[in-house]
Formats: C-alpha cells, structure tokens, sequence
DNA sequence: GAGCACTGC
C-alpha cells in the first residue's frame, strides 16, 4: 500500500455522465400519475373535508391544535389549502407545514400545487437542503423538512414570517421534531397573539403533546386574546380498510422460519394479494428472499406464482425499483424488507403484512461514549403502523410472529431519538438559536442527564464550550454548521494549518454513506478494487484519495464509478454538500487553502479534532482507548485492518459484536499533547480505570 | 475477519 500523495488515482478512462435520477424522484412521479383523477372529487370526500370548518374556528379561539389523524386523513395536503382559503396567508404572512423526511416534502407540496393548479414554486413552494423553491413575496403555501425550519430558526429566532406552523408526523419522534416543539413552545410566548400551531399526530402521542403545551399556555402569559381552551384537540378519522390481526398462540425463538413457513400457508390458503414482511436487518432480508425464491421455483405451473423481492435503505436503486413496477398477473409479490417500510416508502397494494416484532436501532451510550445497533422489541405504536401496512387499498390481514400477550407487554412508543442519541450536535444547535444553557430547554421528553454532561465534557474537551458553558470564539464559528462538532473542529484548525481545502473534502466524504460498493458475488473485485485507493496513513487519506480522483475525472463518470466500485451517487452528494461546506466556511472568514500534498498539516488537523478519541495498540493486536481504556478493534472494512499501526484516532465507535473503530486514521502520539495540551495535561495521559475489568 | 435500522442540516 502506499503513501497518500495528491492525484494518486485508480486505473480508468472513459467520462460518461452521471445517472441523476433518484429512487426517490421516480417514486414521486409514480405517485403523481397515479393521484390525477378527479382531484376535485378526492378532496372533497376526505376525511379532512368532513371538518373544515371546525379546524378553521378551532383556530380562532387556540393558539394550539393537536389533530390525531390517521393515514389516508389528507391533513397534510388540505389543511394548508383550508388554511390558505381563510386567509391565514395573507399579506406578508406565509403557512408553513413540516415533515421528518425530504421525499415527503417534496410529494406533498407537488400535490398540493397540483390540487391549486400553480407550479411547485409559486403560491405553493417547497424547501429541503440543497433544493428550494420559493417565489418570495408570492409563495404562500410553504413546505419544508422540520430540520429546515429549524435551520431558519437561526436567523429568524421567532419564526416571524409565519402565521401558522403545522408539524406534520410529530409521533414519529425524530430529534428535529422534538427540538422543533420546544422552540415553537418557546416562540408562542413571545408571540402571543399572531402564531398558531397545528401539530399532527397519532393517538397516544397527542396527550402527550397536548400537556407539553398546556402548562405554558395556562400560565397567563399573554394569552387574553383567545377564549377558553389554548390547547385544543381535534380527532380526524382515517381512511383506511379494516385489518384482521392474527397473534401465535405460542412464543416463537425462531421469527424467520416461522415468517417463511407463514409466507407459505398465506401462499397456499389465502385469496390473491402482496405480501410484506417486516424483518431487522438486510441480512436476514437476503436470506428470507432467497428462501421464497427457492419455494417458488418449486410451485408447479398453472397455480399461482410467487416471487420476492428485498427492500433496505442500502439496496441499489435499480432493485428498489422493481418494487414499484407493476407486478405479474397470477403472481404474488412478497416484499421482503426492513423497518424502513413502516415510514418511510410505502408499498401500495398491500393485502397481508407479517410482523416479526423487531426492529434495530442505533443508541449512545454515554459512559462508553459507544454507539450500539441493538435488535429490540417494537413498541405498540409501531405494531400498529406495521398492521396499518396491509389495509390501504384494501381490507387486509396482518400475522405477527408473537403472542398477544407479548403485545400487551411492549411498551406504548419507542424511547424517542433525542434520548438515546449524541447530544453534542445538539446543543451547538441550540446554542445557535439562543437557548444558552440546554437544561432550560423545554423538551418533550428530556434528555438523561448522563447523555447532558458527556456532551457538555465533550464540548469542552474540544475546546467548544468554556468551563462555565459559554461559547468559545472557535465555538461561535462552529455554530450552525451543519457537523459534527469533531469535524467542525478539524476543518476550523485546519485553516491554520494551511489545509482546509483537504480538510473540507475529507469532511464531506464523512458525511455521505456507502462510498464503497459491494455487489453480491463480486466480493473479491470489490474489495481488490477498494485496495487500490488505500494509502498507509488510514481511511481519512482513503477518502480524500478517492474524492479527488472523482474531481479529476470531471465529477460525472458513472461508468467510471461503477468500474471501480465506487457509489456515484454518494460521490456526487459529497460533492454537493461539500460546496455548502465553502460557503459556510466563507462565512467564517476560514482561509481556503491547500497544503499542495504535504500530509502533515492534514493529519495534524485530524488529529485535532478527534484528540479525545486516540487508541493505543496493545500486545494482542486490540486497541486501549487512551480516554476511558475500553477494549477496541479496527472493523475489517479499514484500510489499516491488515497493517499494524501502534497509534490511531478514530471517527466513531461501533459496537456489534466487538466495539469496532469505524474510519481510522494512524497518528504520531506526540502530535496528541501537541494539538490538546490542555486535555492531556488535565488527564496526565492516564487512561481511565474501569470498574467493569476489574 | 465483519456483515449497519433510518433520517436530517
């Protein structure tokens, strides 16, 4: 392996232009086409029509409105019309409507557009990163994800260009819209009179969410204006099909093969109509497919045909589209997929769902300051949606793989994102909209305190945060960026260590996923093909390697990508985001240069963002993490996994079967003292003890 | 020698 130097580039030639197409794009258009007919009759036979006019008054007399309504409901592409057509947009004033998710945005406001017959970026417009369409001073339907909001936050701390903020999806939790409620708890106090808010939501959720506002708005702060209720609720029916539920009667401690030997009975026993299955991970999805795949090819001809199909996050494009094709006559479809149907992309056309009643999620533990992906038991909430799966289009049946007595004992809701999650990013986020010290933020559901003072010893460690909590002058800059703070860190000094243009790509290339492509049976190229962009120095200089060649070969060779395993996709969003990176660095007055292939000043800079995460080899080959002594591994997907560095930093922890370093780069120790003297000093390089090897 | 759910700025 070598040493990185600049333009190290892997064998190719040709330049062809890039597939820009999404997954995601192709589904809008698919669900475009399929909405056109009669929009005027849909909307005025949903279930949102049915109250208009009580959603409208409501609004007159609260200054909060709760709407539990369920799929199938239209509150996210009517109420922002209803509210339109009363006048709640007038003169400067805009509607504003947010969603977890860009793909939802996106739909819901070409839609709307559609229903108002205006173009997508005109009275109705749409904002997500890197995609905005808004006419001002004409657009006066706004949607936008609930991360953008709070980005604009930033600049307009009272949201002041609003009239009414509708919080689509509030159940599902995500740390955006949690901080999103409680800056929108904040701004009704100071804006007493002319905002309302409408937060949507599923059942339980709502009384939950209905007290979060209550205790503020009961206290008499300005609220005089309105009569009685500052918090109302409102309950919008669904329109979905009913779904009959079938529970084992026995406790299984093998889901797969009782969710194939299920697929097999509904495929003999029950009338025509798809299949999907809720698994873990993409593992066992891959397997589950290959499983029906084989029974099928086994099914004699003239009867009906079965066939599978997988669907995860990190599925090529292609494949995830073949869901979306429509399938053949006399054949059943079984989708195979993870908890990313629950939510996130809906299958049409649904009529059995099997629920294996798992799902993975990633959680922080502070103490280790490790991350886990753990299988754990759904909640209620979401054995609820996963059933709501089969009954779209049709009344459908849903087979979970546990009891119901085990039902009844899983808990209402999941524990939500912001109580298991880095707070570190969190509280620079909201430290740029004003909230000073985090433990007066009024959350939903507060974070634990342990998760509060590691990111606060965190914060300081990296000399963010000052010992009274306040912000440092390399905080102030930090501030807003949309980064980790490690990172934030590593490309402000890298400004000094004349390095930011390296800095800023190798930021970039951290912030995508999956550069690396391993199609299924060309494992060897693969790996071989990555092997050619390994520099010595580690899995930072890999990165910066690979995103350099992409710059050299002009940005747009798919082929190119392709042959070399590479994600063009990913390569192309690195190149996109790192661009916003330049201009927020500008911002800052960051001087953008380059170290012209010296490696030092880069490492350096690395070295001084991940200081508090160094490790030290030990006789085994394992690693001592010179902050808390926990046990660590190099993950065999780093291009160090074969050599024997004595010293490394590392992005992150992962813990799955072993605590595994995920992107590693070696460093000299003495540049550890050299970037924090003041951590060092304060910990006298003494790792700390643990009680839990002793 | 592993094998990572999902989303967002």
């Amino acid at each position: 392996m070598a040493f990185w130097k600049p333009g190290t580039v892997g064998p190719g030639s040709e330049v062809e232009r890039s597939v820009t197409e999404t997954a995601q794009d192709l589904i809008t258009s698919y669900n475009a086409a399929t909405a056109s007919r009669s929009l005027e009759h849909q909307r005025t036979t949903l279930p949102a029509y049915q109250k208009r006019k009580v959603i409208l008054h409501r609004l007159n007399h609260s200054r909060v409105l709760i709407l539990v309504g369920h799929t199938g409901s239209g509150k996210s592409t009517q109420i922002p019309q209803y509210l339109d057509e009363a006048g709640w947009a007038t003169g400067p004033w805009m509607i504003a409507c947010t969603q977890p998710r860009r793909i939802a945005v996106t739909s819901v406001a070409q839609r709307v557009a559609q229903e108002m017959r205006v173009q997508v970026g005109a009275q109705v417009g749409y904002s997500i990163r890197f995609d905005r369409r808004i006419l001002e001073g004409k657009t006066r339907i706004k949607f936008l994800t609930d991360g953008m909001l709070l980005q604009e936050a930033i600049s307009d701390p009272l949201l002041s260009r609003y009239s009414v903020i509708m919080v689509d999806e509030a159940h599902e939790r995500s740390v955006n819209t949690d901080l999103l409620l409680g800056l929108l708890k904040r701004i009704l106090r100071k804006r007493p009179t002319d905002l309302r808010i409408i937060v949507s939501s599923a059942t339980l959720q709502s009384e939950t969410i209905k007290s979060f506002f209550a205790d503020t708005l009961s206290d008499g702060a300005g609220n005089d204006t309105l009569e009685t209720d500052p918090v109302s609720l409102l309950s919008l029916e669904g329109r979905s099909f009913p779904v009959e539920i079938h529970h084992l009667s026995q406790p299984t401690d093998d889901y797969m093969e009782r969710a194939f030997q299920t697929v097999c009975d509904i495929h003999q026993k029950e009338p025509p109509g798809d299949v999907l299955i809720f698994l873990t991970g993409k593992e066992e999805v891959n397997r589950l497919v290959g499983q029906i795949k084989d029974y099928g090819s086994r099914l004699l001809h003239g009867k009906m045909q079965l066939n599978a199909f997988p669907l995860y996050a990190g599925l090529p494009l292609v494949e995830q589209m073949d869901i979306f094709s429509p399938g053949q006559a006399g054949t059943r479809r079984v989708i195979v997929s993870t908890n990313i149907s629950e939510a996130s992309v809906t299958v049409d056309g649904i009529s059995y769902v099997i629920d294996c009643g798992f799902v993975k999620i990633r959680t922080y533990n502070p103490d280790m300051e490790t991350h886990q992906l753990v299988t754990t038991p759904i909640s209620q909430a979401s054995a609820t949606q996963r059933a709501g799966r089969a009954g779209r289009t049709a009344p459908g049946k849903v087979y979970r793989l546990y009891t119901k007595a085990s039902y009844e004992s899983l808990s209402p809701h999941m524990v939500p994102e912001i109580q298991r999650s880095d707070l570190s990013p969190i509280i620079l986020q909201l430290k740029a909209m004003g909230v000073e010290n985090i433990m007066d933020f009024s959350f939903l559901s507060p974070p634990p305190i342990p998760l509060v003072s590691q990111a606060l010893e965190t914060l300081n460690a990296l000399g963010v945060l000052d010992d009274q909590g306040g912000l440092t002058p390399i905080g102030e800059k930090m501030v807003g960026m949309p980064l980790e703070p490690r990172l934030a860190k590593m490309i402000l000094v890298s400004g000094d260590l004349g390095c930011s243009q390296e800095m800023l790509s190798i930021a970039a290339m951290l912030s995508v996923t999956s550069i690396f492509i391993q199609p299924p049976g060309e494992k060897t190229e693969a790996s071989e093909a990555k092997a050619q962009w390994a520099v010595q120095e580690g899995d930072h200089l890999t990165l910066l390697n690979v995103y350099n060649a992409y710059v050299e070969r002009g940005k747009s060779s798919g082929k190119w990508c392709y042959r070399h395993y590479l994600n063009a996709k990913s390569l192309e969003r690195a190149s996109i985001i790192r661009s916003q990176y330049i201009a927020l660095a500008k911002k800052v007055s960051l001087p953008l240069v380059s170290c012209q292939g010296r490696v030092e000043p880069i490492l350096k800079a690395i070295a001084s963002g991940y200081f508090d995460h160094a490790a030290q080899m030990q006789g085994d080959g394992s690693f001592k993490c010179l902050r808390n002594g926990l046990t660590l591994h190099l993950h065999p997907e780093s291009v160090l996994f074969k050599q024997s560095p004595t010293w490394v930093v590392y992005h992150e922890v992962m813990e799955t079967t072993r605590n595994f370093m995920r992107d590693v780069t070696a460093i000299e120790p003495t540049w550890l003292t050299e970037v924090a003297p003041h951590f060092f000093k304060k910990r006298q390089i003494q790792p700390r003890p643990r009680h839990e090897e002793e």
